[in-house]
DNA sequence: GTATTATATATCATATAATGATATATATTG
DNA sequence: CAATATATATCATTATATGATATATAATAC
């Protein structure tokens, strides 16, 4: 019974990986550059704002680590993956709510305001 | 020929404070309650927020400070009116396109990904 | 007449979060 | 074999919001 929006807002890096694990399960590094895709190339995470913006999702349990059996080798260290969880995912909700508002309340009064 | 995008993404205090001067200019103590009011109640900045907030945008020349000659007299220290700059203006309509497209991605990424 | 409230600006200490820099490790590609 | 892309992690710094506190004044309530 958390109150989603007791999470928001959410900053822009928070947002988009939230967003980006929307569709289902990535590891760290398939967001950073989901994110950077998603974004049209604006949005550039550094792995320190990803990997303690993972961590403090983990914390507020709007993220699940997964565990992972059996991964398919590859390159770079061993991947964890990360999901949303139903709090997650209505906190992302919420909060795509309150964005919508504001770009709302913004048109109308720039265009009230406007020359 | 300072860059809007240069200075977003804006926090939610930064946000409104610039859209309380959208249709003109406001002494700090009315952003405060024309905040309050066009956030429906759910934003109540602080006056440190507010605050350092002007000065922050002061010295980015996103808002302007208006000399006030011959103030009717009233309750209260005296009042010090802001306006939006061509720049202040510009970066909130830079901001409102940021924000409309997070939302449009957003529900994008929601729908495929719901229930 | 005085106490409270609303108005109005300002600073301080603290907490939160993003960021650039740096580090480690590994598979693929040139 | 060197460089690059993949992959996770921590540190110091910077930016910003926030609650607490302070000062000052006019209007309103009692």
């Amino acid at each position: 019974m958390t109150d989603p929006l007791s999470y928001l807002p959410l900053t822009e890096p928070t947002f988009y990986i939230l967003l980006s694990l929307a569709p289902g399960k990535k590891h760290g590094y398939a967001i950073l550059k989901d994110v950077r895709q998603l974004s049209g190339g604006r949005i550039r995470l550094s792995t320190s704002t990803l990997y303690t913006a993972i961590g403090r999702l983990l914390d507020q349990e709007l993220i699940e680590r997964l565990d992972e059996e059996a991964q398919e080798p590859g390159p770079g260290l061993p991947r964890k993956s990360y999901a949303l969880t139903d709090l997650g995912r209505r906190v992302l909700e919420a909060e795509t709510v309150r964005l919508q508002g504001m770009v709302r309340e913004a048109r109308l009064r720039l265009r009230e305001g406007g020359a």
